[in-house]
RNA sequence: GGCGGCGUAGCUCAGUUGGUUAGAGCACAGGACUCAUAAGCCUGGGGUCAGUGGUUCAAGUCCACUCGCCGCUACCA
């Protein structure tokens, strides 16, 4: 008994929920699950990271505010996160209150580290960004996207000593204090780190940018986006006074992107030093998710939004896919070819029919009663080091061991054949074998398809047959889907 | 340019510290059965383990080089 912590990073509002912002919270939802089965008190938060120039000129275009984009968006994610039965105990909105009077207080106790300075870069307006000279040459002085040279600007800025925590953060994550999986990702942070971190910009000038936290004393400039929406983390459950934050920080696991890894294996760990506050115990990194092969985008015109697929095979069958069949350490694939061979193959003929063949059996020989159910007992230890891992992908594997090895019992078992032979007794111990089998799938699964895990355990209640109003998954048709 | 990874059956991938006939799932073919969502079970075909050369009694597994992918990172002129 512990207590776990546990986040997604936040979406960013400029764009509407994807498959990996739904996948990144299947994440997390099953290692909050896990650990509460566990017995553990878990808090699970996600939430929404609102600030920043673009949210500001998106919402200029659609003549709203900021924050009426920012709320907008927000329920989107919101619902994205109701219609996957995630279980999170927060959300947190980086334009919540505390979250912004906290974060001025984070500001002021790294007082110590930030100093002011001068930034100067290639600058393109419609990007609200600044360009490497790099790219600035590669794109022959002119920016690509909006098609206007690019400005040579010099702004004055707030910067924080992110270069003198370098050998501290190595050194955690070195030591697995800090365990950053997969390895690969591991490597590529300490390669990073192996050349040194520079100091980093963390204020914009108001008149440029304006959405945002003020810094605390200086009207001028509010936080840059990114160093503001990390403290996140640590605002949601009540730094720096409150009893929760105590007792729950450090997070037992951090899960992002790998898009964003930077991010958090850097810059986050060089804030929470400057802090004097311990860092996450992990940082889970996970790949992106492509569709047919390619890269998803609109334009190419195989996006698919993860509502599409959960109106069509429900919530469950969109987790399962996208833990089992998406590379918990690598990028995955989707398409709906697969999708639907896995929904088929796996869900409905494998797991669902030995549910349904199970039911079937007790209420014919014996009239819905199955008795005394002895608890099966295989060993998981392989799943639950998979789980401990972040490997989802395994730990279902795992778990379709034991559905495969239910489906040969009976067929080796037959007991349609004991029936026929009046065996009673040994008909009756098959049986309640199936069941204490599917139980423990049951519970296997709960974590990772909460539902589907419930309805077994509905069924088999009480040493009787409760049979389902519907199959567990229901077959489709295969056509596939226009996308 | 630096660091790292990958290239194994049609497809997606496992292959521990080198050791008997190279594995799984999907797909494909055949078979026996009938409790079940025409599901499940059994059997089988199919691979010069990217290439070349080496180390070794023995290499998919170690070394060198070549070819082809990819990631991170830096940046010349």
């Amino acid at each position: 008994m512990s207590n776990y912590y546990v986040t997604t990073s936040l979406p960013y509002v400029n764009g509407e929920p994807h498959l990996g912002h739904a996948m990144e919270f299947v994440m997390g939802d099953v290692l909050a699950r896990y650990a509460r089965q566990r017995g553990d008190t878990v808090i699970f938060s996600t939430g929404t990271d609102e600030h920043g120039g673009k949210i500001a000129e998106k919402a200029a275009e659609l003549k709203i505010t900021p924050k009426e984009l920012a709320d907008q968006m927000e329920a989107q994610f919101r619902k994205l996160a109701e219609i996957l039965a995630i279980s999170n105990d927060r959300f947190i909105r980086t334009t919540d209150h505390g979250h912004e009077q906290r974060a001025q207080l984070i500001w002021q106790a790294l007082k110590k580290d930030i100093y002011k300075g001068k930034y100067s870069g290639w600058y393109c307006t419609g990007d609200e960004a600044f360009f490497t000279e790099a790219e600035v040459k590669a794109n022959n002085g002119v920016c690509p996207n909006h098609n206007r040279p690019y400005e040579k600007v010099q702004e004055e800025n707030y910067f924080f000593k992110l270069s003198k925590y370098t050998i501290p953060i190595r050194k955690s994550i070195e030591s697995g204090d800090l365990a950053v999986i997969p390895a690969t990702k591991r490597n590529e942070i300490l390669n990073i780190l192996k050349d040194g971190l520079e100091d980093i910009s963390i204020s914009r000038p108001k008149e440029k940018i304006s959405w945002g936290v003020p810094v605390p004393g200086d009207s001028k400039q509010v936080m840059y986006v990114w160093f503001e929406a990390l403290m996140n983390y640590i605002t949601v459950i009540g730094y720096p006074e409150q009893k929760e934050f105590k007792l729950f920080w450090p997070a037992a696991i951090q899960i992002v992107g790998k898009d964003i890894a930077r991010f958090h294996a850097a810059i986050w760990p060089g804030m929470l030093l400057g802090l004097g506050l311990a860092l996450p115990r992990k940082l889970y990194i996970h790949g992106f998710i492509n569709v047919d092969g390619k890269k998803m985008s609109k334009s190419l015109g195989n996006y698919v939004s993860p509502d599409e697929i959960i109106n069509k095979y429900g919530p469950d069958a969109f987790r399962y896919y996208f833990l089992r069949h998406i590379p918990s350490y690598n990028d995955g694939d989707f398409s709906w070819q697969h999708f639907e061979a896995a929904y088929n193959n796996e869900l409905a003929d494998e797991l669902g029919n030995a549910v349904q063949r199970t039911v079937a059996m007790i209420q014919r020989y014996q009239d819905g009663i199955i008795g005394d159910i002895p608890p099966a007992k295989h060993d998981i230890a392989q799943y639950e080091q998979a789980i401990e891992d972040c490997h989802f992908d395994r730990a279902l594997d795992e778990v379709w061991e034991q559905v495969r090895g239910l489906n040969q019992y009976i067929d080796e078992e037959k007991p349609w054949e004991i029936a026929k032979q009046d065996d009673a007794d040994h008909l009756r111990e098959v049986l309640a074998y199936q069941t204490g089998a599917l139980l423990e799938i049951a519970g296997l699964l709960a974590p990772f398809l909460p539902a589907t895990a419930a309805k077994i355990q509905a069924v088999f209640k009480d040493g009787l047959v409760h049979p389902l109003e519907e199959t567990l998954f229901p077959k489709h048709d295969t056509k596939p889907a226009k996308s």
